[in-house]
DNA sequence: TCTGGGGTCCTAGGACCC
DNA sequence: TCTGGGGTCCTAGGACCC
């Protein structure tokens, strides 16, 4: 039986849902009628284009480009910060009232779901939930969506991302050739900046030429990314709806600092500030970490990264540190301009599942319990309540941001 | 005051082993 | 005693997503 599936997207999510923050807080104008946009923080050098208002866009603006660019573009821009709490707020309000449609739902991310409607239809019309999915959400929540309606997510995802906003669109599989063919390939899900040059130097310029294109010469050249692009193209995808909580594979927190550094013993605060929040995340999710992973970003944006397996899973602060700390030296060797340091964990196991015999050593032990006291504290207070040496300069030097 | 931050997955090369 | 081949693990880098 052909699978009944709809892709749920938030229109402009982080503009309009800050722009119902700000009505609530009595703001005169909504900020979703006006060439507005979230960014981030230009003093701090965060400053890129996070979400756009329809009429931002008319401007020629889009996400992910510098504010300084967006302004040229647009010199009566408005510009507005962001807060992922009240994102998530609005996130979950979305997902409650999907829940009542169907408990098959994927989170694909803050603003996006995917909904599994096969079993849950009765004899209703896919379309018809969607129409009614769509008008809900405006009259209950505030904000509005587009909703892609087809037999598979790849094609339902497609759907949601034509004409916007507050519109329901299908792309069935027999309408494929007449509303996804003539599109050009960087519309497609999956072909970024660095495939669709290489494409168009093939000659292909559509997603109908890339559908048309031999698969096994697209596999030669991007092995199985060019499998999965020829299915994509086709309208191709098996993959299911996947509405468990996944654990994560990897925690990690990176900032871009204030201004560039290259002083080790600086970079050193940084990676113990960083690793703190991290180790903090491992714990809260009662998961190991195997590997530890740092990232530099030199100030002519090249990145690099070393990383390291520990001889056991951890989730101590003080062991997670060490191992990033000589990761940059190692990496610091010759004296460079630092513009961004991150850490991450990876490998990561579920603290249960390991035997507790790695943990019986008293010096394990110990750490454990500084780690956990630091935590509940931290808790009770609010992360970053507590403090160790040499971290207070760093705090003043580098606010950790919310995560996305 | 030009270019975020958090993820997942894949690839290629080297080390090491049989 | 001058050159194979397969397999696994580890690491660095890159592509893509929101």
């Amino acid at each position: 039986m052909e699978r009944q599936i709809l892709h749920i997207d938030v229109n402009n999510a982080f503009l309009s849902w800050t722009a119902i923050e700000l009505l609530k807080k009595g703001s005169k104008i909504d900020i979703r009628t006006i060439p507005a946009i979230i960014g981030g923080d230009e003093t701090r050098r965060s400053g890129i284009v996070l979400a756009k208002s329809m009429k931002a866009k008319e401007f020629g603006i889009v996400t992910g480009e510098t504010i300084y660019s967006a302004k040229q573009k647009c010199p009566s821009l408005q510009v507005f910060q962001g807060t992922y709490s009240k994102y998530k707020e609005y996130s979950n309000k979305l997902y409650n009232l999907l829940l009542e449609y169907t408990d098959k739902i994927e989170r694909y991310s803050i603003d996006e779901c995917f909904l599994d409607m096969t079993n849950y239809l009765m004899n209703a019309k896919l379309i018809d939930k969607a129409y009614e999915i769509k008008r809900r959400v405006k009259e209950e929540l505030g904000f509005t969506v587009n909703i892609g309606v087809s037999n598979n997510k790849l094609l339902a995802k497609m759907a949601s991302d034509f004409k916007k906003p507050d519109m329901v669109h299908t792309l069935y599989p027999s309408e494929i050739p007449s509303k996804m063919w003539n599109l050009p390939v960087s519309d497609l899900f999956m072909l970024g900046r660095k495939t669709v040059p290489k494409l168009d130097s093939m000659r292909i310029k559509t997603i109908g030429d890339l559908a048309k294109t031999d698969k096994l010469k697209l596999i030669k050249k991007f092995g199985k990314h060019g499998s999965l692009m020829w299915e994509y193209a086709n309208g191709i995808d098996n993959s299911e709806v996947n509405s468990k909580v996944e654990k994560p594979k990897g925690i990690g927190n990176s900032t871009t600092l204030p201004v560039d550094i290259s002083e080790i013993e600086k970079i050193d605060e940084v990676v113990l500030a960083l690793t703190e929040h991290v180790a903090y995340r491992l714990r809260k999710y009662g998961m190991l970490a195997n590997v530890v992973n740092v990232q530099l970003r030199t100030n002519e944006f090249k990145d690099l990264t070393h990383q390291s397996k520990l001889n056991s899973a951890t989730c101590s602060t003080k062991v997670i540190y060490a191992k990033a700390k000589s990761l940059v030296h190692e990496m610091l060797k010759e004296k460079k301009q630092i513009r961004l340091v991150g850490v991450r964990v990876d490998g990561l196991v579920e603290k249960d599942e390991l035997q507790m015999s790695l943990f019986s050593n008293e010096n394990s032990e110990k750490l454990e319990k500084l780690d956990s006291v630091l935590d509940s504290i931290n808790q009770k207070y609010g992360y970053n309540s507590v403090t160790r040496a040499g971290k207070m300069e760093v705090e003043k030097l580098v606010k950790l941001k919310d995560s996305q």
